[in-house]
DNA sequence: TCTACATAAATGCAGTTGCATCGATATCGA
DNA sequence: TCGATATCGATGCAACTGCATTTATGTAGA
């Protein structure tokens, strides 16, 4: 049996800044993108996997594992991507229920466009506070809270 | 001028991590919160705030600098947590727009349950995972990277 | 082969969020 | 004192989310 007592004052201090600080970077980050007239984040993640992927593409439900996306989440959000052209659906031969999500040029094009200003971001908010040794130490010590226990 | 340089590759990996490990606590807290039919954590987040302020009460905009909820959001969630009476509005003497915040008792047992639960999952899910010194480590470097780097 | 069950993806509905705006009161400057 | 401007909080509307269910196809066992 798990001894499940009640948190160290520094454990809740790590959680209520972990939690601050990630939505404060996260709504600038979006500002930023929005100020542009780009699209959401949300939109960045699923070209990047997409564009990862390459030519062959992804399933929808491939999607769903690699990003943290619910099913009907990524259902709407492919609907909306491809009404605006930055992907395409494609049957796929041996699952009739399936389909294959390939990003098109102008899809590389968004993301391309997200990225420069998505990556500005990140280089404000978090390269130029921590040093190269602290950033390490911060990924190593996040990995130890992933949850589950894994992958990245 | 700043220099704008796209980031590091740690630095991208700490925003990912980031990114990807609060929201996947926050989603594992949430759900612990609902399997045991209590609200969410926002209505946490407010409770604990106004528990703090004692019977004085807060006032509405002044939630909104302690938390990070919007001013719109904020006024809909009061109106909620006072439809199931867990706190109450009462008219400020001096400032006819204004109005002042004070829980319940109600309230007071509502966050009570939540954190007996809420407090578990921030024990499992980070004080179990990291030691003392990693948690003031961790603490620090994230302190680091608030925006605007200042209060909390 | 036929039935039962599993998986892929979409969708109806209710609740929530974001945005812009509004109504009301307060404050400040001429 | 009055008019312009600012602040407090609420709200209409459109978009998005979460949940449960649905439709369609695949798989496995009698």
């Amino acid at each position: 049996m798990t001894e499940t007592a009640m948190p160290s004052p520094d454990a809740i201090k790590v959680w209520a800044r972990l939690m601050r600080v990630s939505r404060q970077l996260m709504e600038r980050a979006e500002d930023a993108l929005k100020e542009d007239g780009l699209p959401p984040l949300a939109w960045y993640d699923v070209l990047h996997e997409l564009a990862e992927a390459g030519e062959g593409g992804l399933r929808p439900f491939q999607l769903i594992e690699r990003t943290l996306f619910a099913q009907y989440n990524i259902s709407r959000l492919l609907a909306r991507l491809e009404a605006d052209g930055l992907v395409e659906k494609l049957p796929v031969a041996d699952d009739g229920r399936g389909q294959t999500i390939r990003i098109t040029a102008r899809g590389r094009e968004t993301r391309r466009r997200m990225w420069a200003v998505y990556g500005r971001s990140i280089a404000e908010l978090v390269g130029a506070k921590l040093s190269l040794d602290e950033l390490s130490t911060v990924s190593a010590l996040l990995g130890q809270l992933r949850h589950p226990p894994a992958a990245d």
